[in-house]
DNA sequence: TGTACATCAGTGAACGCGCGTTCACTGATGTAC
DNA sequence: TGTACATCAGTGAACGCGCGTTCACTGATGTAC
């Protein structure tokens, strides 16, 4: 609603813009980091993109879609986030310090992601609508696996590295997803809001270790 | 935006309404119930009230003040279906049975609000603005107490009945609250959607499980 | 008990806003010959 | 290598919509005398 101001209509020398497409998917994702998912709007990011509105419906059937397509762009940040962090565990421990070591490090990645971008956050996990949605492709991350699946990932090495007993393997994910998401979004926009950063992240350490011990 | 067809010009023989306010909070709660918190319209409340746009302004300084008292009513439902289930339990066992029996009904209530309320529910906890809102007695059930509150008295069962360690008291709301939060959230209208029933009751057996052993 | 009057809840009409979407168009580009 | 032409990305103008909110009003109600 005063999204105006931030109006940055890119000179455009040529009559063809180059990849509309991809300006109007930046723009739109630019609009989620900002605002959320209310914040991609269709007009706002023609305009950015520097192009008249409906323009657009060259490149994505409806505002529904185009909002689609930043979602999945944001789950595939999210993915790259959690690989990030994956990437920095140290090797060489004893398997089972490295599988414990794997989920906390999804689990921080997710809580990190979703303070440090809480407009994507917001918009990745807002009423997903319909069936698959998106192609999965879109949603992950350099490795190709979405954030679901990354931290499947994590769980199976738990359950090789003997730690987690194979007939608690299935299903486990929804917990584990489910404490961490509750906190990110308590922190975010619940009435967790109001703790300092140090309660916060006891609040998450803490959150971690019954989820590892009570897996 | 299809609610339109829902508008239900309530007959008024008088030139007063009688309770306006009470009418237009009513509507304000039904459209929450049917559609959340952005269902929540100013116009769409005075038309099911059967009075003219701005007689809400008499009312309510604010389509925003309105939306927050249809928010502290959402949580005083929730209040008041937890302090039901907590109703139901028998009392007569042994204090631990009792207070770890207190502490699940605060979370069965939490997680079936969410899914038989859908719309309250994410009412309740979308981005509630500012300050401490509204006053704490609009968001509290029959016992005065919110539902914030009513999971600290489970807890507080807990330390009285030697379970739970009085240094583990402080801060346990917050991952208790995260993690039925996350699971009720995911089920909503994240990717745990496709659950089964059957499976989501297994979930919410198996998060309480956790939570209970990793306080 | 009856009348004058102040109060203020609800009316009527209008505003400006920004949105998503449709239509017939124009003109740059790439391809076929 | 040069020209004719089809394609189709972006234009220009316009729609209808519903929203929140403001203004000056009217007329039912309750109170003071």
């Amino acid at each position: 609603m005063m999204m105006r101001t931030m109006t940055r209509p890119r000179a455009r020398s040529t009559y063809r813009h180059g990849d509309l497409r991809r300006a109007l998917l930046d723009a739109g994702i630019e609009l989620a980091r900002g605002g959320g998912p209310d914040a991609v709007v269709l007009r706002e990011a023609t305009r950015r993109a520097g192009v008249v509105p409906n323009a657009a419906y060259r490149h994505f059937a409806s505002h529904h879609e185009l909002l689609q397509a930043v979602r999945a762009a944001a789950l595939s940040a999210l993915a790259v986030a959690m690989e990030t962090e994956l990437g920095k565990l140290r090797r060489g421990r004893r398997p089972a310090d490295f599988a414990r070591a794997s989920l906390r490090a999804i689990g921080i990645a997710y809580l990190r992601f979703a303070q440090t971008e809480p407009g994507l956050f917001r918009t990745a996990f807002g009423a997903a609508d319909d069936a698959q949605s998106a192609d999965d492709a879109a949603k992950a991350g350099t490795s190709g696996l979405n954030p679901f699946q990354l931290l499947g990932v994590a769980l199976d090495r738990l359950v090789e590295a003997g730690v987690l007993p194979p007939e608690r393997r299935a299903g486990a994910e929804y917990v584990a997803w489910s404490s961490v998401h509750g906190l990110a979004m308590l922190v975010l926009e619940g009435p967790l809001r109001r703790l300092t950063p140090l309660q916060i992240r006891e609040t998450e350490q803490r959150l971690l270790d019954m989820v590892e011990k009570g897996l």
